[in-house]
DNA sequence: CTGTTAGCGCTTTCAT
DNA sequence: ATGAAAGCGCTAACAG
């Protein structure tokens, strides 16, 4: 007898078959008749024997049916933001309709090579701190969608960060206005600043400078300009850094009358700033935010922002990445009319 | 010579040294002189040999430095649930300590199986919603950790669910009361409505069945008892299921002057439904909250509620899982007094 | 300190 | 429809 244990060929001498046909009866269905397969599965299941050992099956076939996420920032701080986590809930839908698993990889850490010999593919989150990662990913031999960023050659699913930032500051903008923005990201900093003084962040790769850009667009037709010094950086989408950057943008004087956030999260922190001082809002203070959260929605005054759906997002880039499309998408936005402009 | 490929044979013989010698220079630096090994590595990294290919080095260690995090209910809702994104948030943090990976598994899911060939252990955060999943943990032989609930012989991570309900409703019970429950999970069923006339669940792997005997026991103590017909099922803690139940408990006659919910989304939803009713809280109606999420800390009036550490609960059952530790902790929570009662 | 070699458990031609 | 056998790429025991 052979040893016992529960190996594709223990077991199949165990019942008197060779290793093919187990393997067939587990995987490909049509290599042997209906029956001979029922009865050596239930055979199998008799002996405890519950399929083809997976890390054999991984290197062999050289596949998983795992597809890592990698995200910008750490798991950490992307699990408790709600854009992300949404973005998480549409990867995760349509993968584990396709029976696919579902990798957290944080971008900050090691190298991805980590990972790449045994993943299926790789979807990217927002573009990668370091330049690197980006590279690594060109040259990989295995699917890749970014999102929110591109890279060269690579499938990709972004929205129209600059055209929608402008038709938000077109639409709340007017000529005496004095204009602030309160950015996301905007150059290598891991305070809460303004931005003059400092190097921006490469503006090819970074969606926050696309919006930037949209914003001064829309100023210029105005013939405004927004001055650097009206301009924060934030480094992270989150209540407490927003905060500063709220309180410093109102001390200012002459104080803005419209100020334009990255994020739902950065206005929301600002309004409230805003109103427990008792400016009033919009009449003294016009606000807009970007990515319209569910927080934004149930909140009153509702937030004039721009509406963008990342679950959407999630699902069409899980999707592009199991049919290997090569596309480069361009994901529809829309302007919520709320109350504070 | 040798084919062109990146493999560990080809490589040895490109650079002229046997295949363990290579190995070892990537894995065991104690195994060869460090001049040696800087060598190799360099040679290595010129060719574009990025190390050992590691599926085949899952199949041959059984190690792949995967963690899976097994969640009760979906991915899609556990990433958008504030509670167990802290807990996943606490996971991650720690796993990422120790250069391991997070893959995150859904237990609604065909079988686990599917992946406990290459996984180094699970985490498995509430208790499945099918049993059988729990008797395969049980049989895997591979670690594993429980989180919110127990299994025979398996190490744990958990809070006193039925003393800290018991405590809570006692500091908020009054002997004229007219208690009702707004609870999570208490009955099979996906939509809310009350418990009477339903089968409750399995009581044992319930921590809502434990945070409901500890409400009974409290009222007990005031010679009270709550009646199944005000206490609602609701199954999932989200805005739209505790809403329904919200409405219908105001509408009871005579209607209840402490609801005691199972979750602060729960309680939130409550609080602004009763609000919105002109409801005075807490003068005509008591609110108890259970978890401690950071918008019931953010919400005015400040919620009276269970503040257990979800991140902790994370850390701890991740750092359980890489230390092998088989011991059941029990984790403290306090209670915030706030101004629901 | 270095090289040889036997598997890890499986899939898939190829021949029967 | 089935069986035999060649690897997938690596690690670790062993011998030198």
């Amino acid at each position: 007898m052979n040893k016992n244990k529960l190996t594709l060929k223990g077991v199949a001498d165990l019942i008197g078959v060779s290793t093919a046909t187990i393997s067939n009866a587990f995987n490909r269905p049509d290599q042997l008749s209906a029956k001979k397969r029922e009865e050596i599965l239930a055979q199998c299941k008799k002996i405890g024997y519950h399929g083809p050992n997976k890390a054999a099956q991984i290197l062999r076939k050289g596949e998983s049916g795992i597809v890592a996420l990698i995200l910008a920032d750490s798991i950490e701080y992307m699990v408790s933001d709600p854009v992300a986590s949404m973005f998480i809930k549409g990867v995760s839908r349509v993968l584990s309709e396709h029976n696919k698993h579902l990798l957290l990889f944080s971008g900050n850490e090691a190298s991805i090579r980590n990972v790449s010999d045994f993943v299926d593919g790789f979807i990217c989150y927002g573009a990668p701190h370091n330049r690197a990662l980006a590279d690594e990913l060109k040259s990989l031999a295995k699917a890749v969608v970014t999102v929110d960023f591109d890279i060269d050659g690579l499938p990709s699913v972004n929205i129209d960060n600059e055209q929608a930032a402008f038709d938000i500051a077109s639409q709340t903008i007017e000529s005496d206005d004095n204009i602030a923005v309160l950015g996301l990201k905007l150059i290598d900093a891991s305070q809460t600043c303004r931005i003059d003084g400092h190097a921006l962040l490469e503006a090819s790769t970074s969606i926050s400078h696309r919006r930037l850009n949209g914003y001064k667009r829309a100023a210029a037709q105005h013939g405004k300009n927004i001055d650097n010094h009206l301009i924060w950086h934030i480094p992270e989408s989150q209540g407490h850094y927003a905060k500063e950057a709220a309180v410093q943008a109102l001390d200012s004087i002459p104080r803005p009358t419209t100020i334009m956030c990255m994020s739902d999260i950065i206005a929301l922190e600002l309004l409230q700033v805003a109103l427990a001082r008792g400016i009033r809002v919009p009449d003294e203070l016009k606000i807009t935010g970007f990515d319209g959260i569910e927080e934004a929605a149930r909140t009153r005054p509702l937030l004039t922002t721009v509406c963008q759906s990342s679950i959407n997002k999630g699902e069409l880039a899980a999707r592009q990445l199991l049919n290997h499309s090569m596309s480069n998408e361009v994901l529809a936005y829309e302007i919520i009319a709320g109350e504070t402009v």
